[in-house]
DNA sequence: CTTTGTTGGTCTCAAAAAGAGACTAACACT
DNA sequence: AGTGTTAGTCTCTTTTTGAGACCAACAAAG
């Protein structure tokens, strides 16, 4: 598959220079807790539909029990999903994306198309530089 | 502001369940790279023009040597970024972004345009969150 | 009626990753 | 001679992550 993308326009810069450190960078903000290893792994289950905590467990493989309910508090807290227990026994829990969640996933799910359809480029890239250059 | 999106077409999912399991799946091969705390600073950074290595230092002025360092390498070698060292004295060296790392700033910034914009709704999740809920 | 399985977690401890800061070489300028 | 600049690397400490044991309460199986 051919790279066809040149530079795009620079003028929508979403964070100028004076505010790149933290605290201070709101895109820095919302991108620091959604950039994690898991974050878009579970936000993509979830866009799909709701899915309950071992549901989520089975499906991502490698996860811990520990970094799941961490990152399902973190998506929680900063209003991408919602949490909803059923009083079951033993009692079922369901995460459910928002409206907000879903408001971020339509450009982020274009990222991870782009990933799925250059997974090749890039793995020929890395190929190349472990080979030729340095280390 | 408000949100108003609704839940995609689920048609185009990058990465069936039965290749959630990392090591198989292409997603997860290239975002676990670029959804690094500093490497989408790093693309946005380049994305506009050439850095040397003290200007993105700066530029950033959170991030250690030893990250960005690092951070570089990783895009390098993926092929989003070019490394060239220029023979002054002392040597400078040079990162610029390369048509597949433009070709991923295209839907990269998408996000990032998103997180800007909704920043505000992001804090106040938060800040319910946090008043309300449990901790 | 005891054993086994299920739920969604938490807790502890070890391993991996990240951050802080000193240190380098070779030259330019003062 | 001393100071500053370049782009890093090296070491040490702190933070984050991962592996796995443990939990209570009930259902179903034996």
């Amino acid at each position: 598959m051919a790279v066809t993308a040149s530079k795009p326009t620079l003028a929508e810069r979403p964070c100028d220079t004076s505010t790149w450190d933290a605290g201070n960078c709101p895109v820095r903000d919302v991108m620091n807790h959604i950039a994690g290893k898991w974050s878009t792994l579970i936000l993509q289950a979830l866009s799909e539909k709701p899915y309950r905590f071992g549901e989520l467990r089975r499906l991502v493989p490698d996860i811990s029990q520990r970094m799941l309910t961490q990152t399902l508090r973190d998506l929680q807290r900063d209003g991408y999903i919602d949490r909803q227990v059923f009083p079951t026994k033993p009692p079922s829990v369901e995460y459910r994306m928002t409206p907000l969640g879903y408001s971020l996933f339509e450009p982020l799910s274009a990222v991870l198309a782009w990933a799925a359809s250059n997974h090749a480029n890039v793995r020929a890239a890395r190929s190349k530089f472990d080979a030729s250059d340095l280390r």
